[in-house]
DNA sequence: TACGGTGTACCATGTAACATAGTACACGTA
DNA sequence: TACGTGTACTATGTTACATGGTACACCGTA
């Protein structure tokens, strides 16, 4: 209905906008979210939606979410599950087979890495 | 209808494997594609199907198509698009931000870019 | 010229995902 | 108890996908 989107559903780019904090420390290890309904109001959506987004990010475990009080930010995981390994290396895949494409150099995309990794160590 | 599906468009699906035979060199530039109906019996798909991923690799400027003849492989592109290399970038923070999540090392990361990089050089 | 193969453009149908709206429930805390 | 929390429904509407089918303009060749 609201749907303004490029490419991406509403809840993923929520999904995302979330995991980039926690990647960058701006939300850490304990740290409370915004509730479903909050959460709705600030971002523009659906409480249904970001309910969503809370779901599948706790099935990723990157929230913790107990049902009364709250969902919070889990610590990192320390070993990958096979299955998400494999999806994330046919997505670098992906965007390798583009860049070679159009010719930008594999250092290029190292450093474009290697930035993100430097972001609050 | 199909839709047997992991993810991804059965259109889009198509696509990466021609730019993956591309970017191998399976399909050299200038060599020519089966025609619609023809790839449509190859793969199990609807013409249509096969046309739409026909189209939005022409848009890609990964094929060329002439009206009557068929479709070719083109030459790579020399310079990128900005808004294709914003989108590229886009990709790669997200695999990225991923990847640190799951404690994966950038250098994981860099292998296997430069093992892509190698192949038909 | 006629014919077959090519990409393209339609229209119609059905399925599934997405997003919203609304209601209700079980739980924990103050 | 009252309130806020996540969760689970049902319902509605839109959009993307995929298929089936038909038709057209173009190219090359017999």
């Amino acid at each position: 209905m609201a749907q303004i989107q490029r490419n991406q559903p509403l809840y993923e780019q929520l999904m995302w906008r979330i995991k980039a904090q926690v990647a960058a420390g701006v939300l850490v290890i304990g740290e409370k979210l915004p509730s479903v309904r909050e959460m709705a109001l600030i971002e523009g959506l659906n409480p249904n939606t970001v309910a969503k987004a809370y779901k599948a990010l706790e099935a990723q475990n990157v929230i913790e979410t107990v049902t009364g009080k709250g969902t919070f930010i889990r610590r990192n995981g320390e070993n990958a599950d096979d299955e998400l390994v494999e999806q994330l290396k046919n997505k670098l895949i992906e965007v390798t087979i583009e860049a070679k494409r159009v010719s930008i150099s594999p250092n290029q995309l190292h450093s474009w890495i290697d930035e993100l990794y430097g972001e609050k160590q």
